[in-house]
Parts: C-alpha cells; sequence; structure tokens
DNA sequence: TATTAATCGAGACGGTACGTCTTGTCTTGGT
DNA sequence: ACCAAGACAAGACGTACCGTCTCGATTAATA
C-alpha cells in the first residue's frame, strides 16, 4: 500500500536510475496543497495531480496503482504525532488522548484532508482497512492500554468491557469530528467527555 | 435536493405531458439494485443508471441536478422508519434508539447504501446538510427529547449537558457501524452501551 | 472504410440524434488544412486533428476506426474528377489521361495530401486496398478501355498486352510523381511520353 | 545519416570504452527480424526494438537520430547488391537491370522491407533524399549509361530523351512493385517489358 | 598497474498521444 | 411538455513511447 507498488526489485540488486524520493514527495505535498486550497476531492484526477506536481502521470503509476492508495500515503503523511502520555492517572491520560483527536478535526491542513481522504477511502474497503491497520489501530491500542491500566489501578471498575468502552470515550468526538462537521469542538471538550463518564449518569445522591 | 429541481411550472397550470412517477421510483429502485448487487459506488455513473433503469439521461437530469442529489434521494428512501418508543424509562428509551440505530448499519440493503452513500456524500457539504437535516437532525432531536424526559424524571444528573450526552450515547454504535467496518455488533449492545454509561466507571465501593 | 463505420443503424429507423454532416465536413477540411500548411504527417494526432476541427475526439472515432480510415476519406475528398476524354482517337485520349495524372501531383493541396497519405497508407494493406478498388481502380479501367479501343481502331498492334500496356503509359508519370518527388514534370510530358511509346524506339529507316 | 551521428570523437584520438560494432549489427538485425516476422513497421518502436535486440534505448539513441535514420541503414544493409551486366546488348542489359528490380519487389526478406520502409521515409523528405542518392540514383546512372550505349551503337532512335526513356523503361516494374501489391510480377516481365517497347505500339505494315 | 573516460543494459523521468469512458447539454422523432 | 435514443465538446482514464537522464558495471587506451 505504501509507495514502491510495482515493487522495483525483489532482491538488493538495483539496477536502471533509481527512483527519486523528491518526486514523491512533491507528489504527495502537491496533494496536500490542493486540498488546503479547497479543491473538491472530487476534482483531483491523477492528470491535475500530475500537473501540479510538475510530473509525468507514469511516474505516479509507478509508485501508487490509483488515486486511493496515493490517497492512504497522503493521510498518512498529514497525520499528526502520537500525543506524549503525562501517566499521571488514567483520566488525565484519556483527556490527551482525547484531545489529539480533537486537535486533529481542527487544525487546517489536517482537517481538510482528513475529511476529504476518509470519506473517499470508505468506499474502497482495502484500502480503508490499510488505513484502519496502520494508522487507527494503533491508536486504538494505546487507548485501550490506558483503560487497561486504569482498570488494575482500581480507577474503572473490575467488570468493565475495555473494546466497548474505549468506543464509548471516543465515540463522541469522532462523531463531532467527522460525522457533524459544524459541531463545534470546544477547548474543554475532551476533559468534559472523560469526567462525564467518570462521574456517571446518575443522580447524586442514589 | 428533492425531486423536480428544475421545477416543471411555477403555478398550478399543467402544460404538455406530466412527469411519469413510476420512471422516479424506476430511477431510485435502479440505483438500489446496482448498490445491492455490490456494484462499488465508483462505478456508479449517470449513464449506467440511465441504462439499468431503462431511461434516458436527460430524464434524470430534469430531476436532479447530478449524481449526489440523486443518491439524497436514494438514501431518504432507504432510511428505516422512525422507531417506536415504549416511554416505559428513559433507559428503555434509549435501548429502542440505539437498537434502531445498530439494526440499520446491519440491514443488508440499507446498510450496503449506507456506508456507501454515506462517504460519498461527506465530499459534498451542502448535500451532507440536506442530508443531516432531514435525516439525522430529527433522530437526533428523538434522542434529546428522550434525555430532556430522563432528566426531568430524576433518571439523570441535573448538571448534565444533554447536547454532549446524546454524543455519547450514539457514538459507539455510530463509530462501529461507519468507521469501524468489520467491528461487530452484538444483538445486546444497545443494552450494554446504556448500562455501562447509566452505572458509571467508578468501582462500587467508592 | 467510408464514414458511418459503427453504423449508426441497419434498417431505416433512425433513432436519437442524427449524425451531424457539418462535423464530417470540419473533420476532413481539418485535415487537409493541416497537412496544406506543412505539418507533417506523422505529428497529425487524432487530439491535434480534434483539437483543429473543434470536436470532440470521440465524435471521430465514432466515424472512423483510427488515422488511416480518416486519411483514405480524406484521399478520396482531395482526389480531382475524372477528365473528361476527347475521344478523337487513342492518342489523344492517352495524352488526356496522362495529363491528368500529371496534374495531380502538381496540384498544391492535392500534391501535399497525396504525398503524404499515400506513403502512409502504403503500411496498412487493406486500406490500402480500399483506396486501390475505389480509386485507382476506376482509373486504370478508363485507361485500358482507351486502350481496347485503340487496339480496335488499329492503331494498336493486335498482339500487344493491355495491362502491361497500360503500365508502360502510366509508369513514368507515376514514377516521377510519387516516388522522385524531386523529378521535374514538364508541360508536354504527357505528349512526350505516348508519343515516344506510339513512334517506338527503334532507329527510322531499320 | 549513417552510423556514428554523434560522433565519438573528431579528432583520431579514441579515448574511453570504443563503441561495439556487434551491437549495431544486433540492432539492425532486430529492426529486420521484427519486419520478416510480419510485424507492421507502425509497431516497431524504438523501445520494441532496443528490447528485441535486448540493447538500451540510449545505445540506439546514440548511433542514430530516431526510426527514421535507422531504418535508412536497415534498407542499405537489406538492399540487394548490383546486378552484373552482360553487355551483350542494350536490349540483354537492359533485361537484367529490370530483372533485378523485379527479384528485389519478390524476395522474401527485402520484399517486406523495402514495402514498409518504403514507404515509411517517404513521410521524411530528407531522409528520402539520402535512400535516393545512396541507393537509387546509382542504379538509375547504370540505366542511363546502358541507354546511352544503346543510343550510341544505333541501338535506339538518336533523338530519344534518355532520361524520359529511363523512367518508361523502368515504370512499369516499379509500378507493379511498390503500388500495385498484389499485381503478379510474372518471370518473363523483364523481358517482355523491354520487348513490347522495342517492338513499338503500331500495327506492323504501316 | 592503476586511472580515466566513454560505453553498456536498465530503467526513471516529464511529456504527448492513444482509444475508451463519463459528463452534462443538445437534437431527433415519437407519445 | 415529456420520453428514449444517441450525437456532441470536453476532458480524465491508464498505457505506451518519445527522447533525455541517471545509475552501477564493463572495457580499452593512457599514464
Amino acid at each position: 500500500m505504501s509507495p514502491a507498488d510495482t515493487e522495483p526489485r525483489q532482491d538488493g540488486t538495483a539496477r536502471g536510475r533509481p527512483r527519486s524520493e523528491a518526486v514523491e514527495r512533491a507528489i504527495i505535498e502537491g496533494v496536500m496543497k490542493l486540498l488546503e486550497d479547497g479543491v473538491p476531492l472530487a476534482e483531483l484526477s491523477i492528470e491535475r495531480i500530475a500537473r501540479t506536481a510538475g510530473v509525468g502521470k507514469a511516474t505516479i503509476y509507478r509508485r501508487w496503482s490509483g488515486k486511493e492508495e496515493l490517497f492512504v500515503d497522503v493521510m498518512r503523511a498529514a497525520e499528526p504525532p502520537d500525543p506524549q502520555l503525562p501517566g499521571t492517572s488514567m483520566r488525565d491520560d484519556l483527556v490527551v488522548l482525547l484531545e489529539a483527536l480533537r486537535r486533529r478535526g481542527l487544525a487546517g491542513r489536517t482537517s481538510a484532508i482528513l475529511h476529504n481522504v476518509h470519506a473517499q477511502m470508505k468506499s474502497s474497503p482495502n484500502l480503508w482497512a490499510a488505513y484502519h491497520d496502520t494508522v487507527i489501530l494503533p491508536r486504538r491500542r494505546l487507548g485501550l492500554d490506558v483503560l487497561r491500566r486504569g482498570r488494575e489501578n482500581g480507577e474503572l471498575r473490575a467488570d468493565v468491557d475495555l473494546e466497548l468502552l474505549n468506543d464509548i470515550v471516543v465515540g463522541p468526538v469522532l462523531v463531532r469530528t467527522l460525522m457533524r462537521p459544524d459541531a463545534d469542538l470546544p477547548d474543554d471538550l475532551a476533559e468534559r467527555v472523560v469526567d462525564t463518564l467518570l462521574q456517571g449518569l446518575r443522580p447524586v445522591n442514589g
């Protein structure tokens, strides 16, 4: 799924002119620039991408089998780095994770790319799978680890389903980010979600 | 956004051959049939839709301004009816609402159409808005009403943010339905989400 | 080989918008204009022809299966009309026929087209055959008729091979026209060829 | 026009690895093999020639500036040697010359190459000129010499135009060879052409 | 014997054209 | 006024070649 789909060579022997990494970057940067400039994803033809990057069409097809595969790498390049967990408590760690998610949905470049390409990739199951495996899954695992530690530390009920809980924690931010583009993502959203969940929904007295 | 974009006539006077409603149904049914047959959304050209429905291309353009507008109506036609709330308690109402959401993500026809068209529409803000306003928003209001009644009945803490809570309730199911296509949606998912949230996450003793 | 390769319809029933004859003419005229302007045949891409004629590529492919087929029709359109035979004698008729051949090789538009397309067509046996059958053969028959009448009238030896003789008469002009592009075609060439042949090559006394 | 276009060095000093003559032959042989195998000239890309000859593209471009120049050398290599004239009489010499021409148009390898490359070269005036000067012209001069000797020997009328006569002699065979690919070239064609011309066309008595 | 420089096969590179497909508009003749 | 059919200009699709440009690896003649 990464660049070098039509592998240039299986063994180590390199023959012929090697592929230029600069070209690779130029293409991905070109796509990002177009998306940031507000060009609708539907108008992102390979022809136009090539024109923008000052590159021949074949040079694109030599690396990616089509638009979708290219977009996977564009997303990967646009993906912000993993957040640094404070480790002071489960609650704090969750807030940091959620906050990273919230920010990702706001930031200019990332946001424009994310919203568009995300939607696009959904139409292609195996591409989605590739993105899921290399981007989503590691983050998900990060969240599950935090929750597991929380359960072990006694911050969490012992009988809770961690997988489900992870979806519950992450759900509201993801929903607001990707499915309700007009929804606001206030600064304290991460905190409020985590604290609301921890406090429980029942009235205080009981 | 609805059919009859290029309105046939503003006033009441009807002149010439009236538009055939059968044609309208044939087109929408045709799109659904193709999607159910596993035709990828990307291969759904207007040309092919017209061929499948045995209809001229102009007849489609006379009703919708393009593929996306047509898809909005296809989604609307595929949307399952609103669930009937039992009204016995907030908890029960929420479970029924969530269960409807879960079912929508499973059902064959609906599911295939949903996943595809949903993704597609995300690329077009105003189309997404149209879908949001006529399909998502009413459901959302239904959920908010249930929560509001719950708060009034004392089933909910008084200081909770209903908007946020609604996203928390709906989030996990939506995430599993639309963003993790391989995730399982077990029969008791709705119940477990609602009960997990109501019980709170803290260990019992305190 | 003619226009209308992908026949629009076999029976008489005409359905859909009929093909525009104006477009047909515009395309053929466009090719001629380019050739007259000195554009080398090798640079006559379908893409360029379409651009010049202000026509979509598909519109060309709808009529001809490729460049070569199109060129057959261009040649046909550029072909000068059959000459009018005086009928006063075999000698005079032959001179007129040869003179027509000579002129064809001189005339600006025709000449440029002829030389180029002629060469091009040679690479495609069946296209050459098509051109041969509809353009060359009728002319050839005209020549054979003249010779046959000459033999019946006693202007020709009875034992002569008419087919061969026709090639002998036509040969020198054709060679100078098509194979020695720099050769001159003097005004009296036709007369001189015919008279040289009629007089024989032997010295007068014998 | 010959190999060594981008001359490897002007002065005598030879530095670096010298060009391999074997490579040169391999390329020309490769082209001939492809043509004999019935590959249409239009499909003879430099890319394919290089592939067939097991040679890098640059190695071809180092010797010839393009396809056409390469073809000139291919033709030269395929050209049969000059015929040996008996010298017994003008008539016999002409028959031998014509017979050589006829054979050239028949022979397998030569014929396939001739017909194709001949046509191709016509589109490029200066290439045609090169071929004309080094291949056609010497043959033509050979014919003119024979005719001149014939006139001096009294085998020919003194007032005949030798240039024109040469075209008349050569014309029919050339026409049948290059312009009527389906025409037959019977064994006695050369004799019949020469004798027909010598006998004259008029009836015997007069 | 080492150095040097042009050669070699391989294949990447920016372009252009190929022939096919879809887009949205525009005629047709018929309902 | 509507309909199905299909022509039309425009332009993207993915592939093939164009002629140029690196690569690492030969291959002589020179130093």
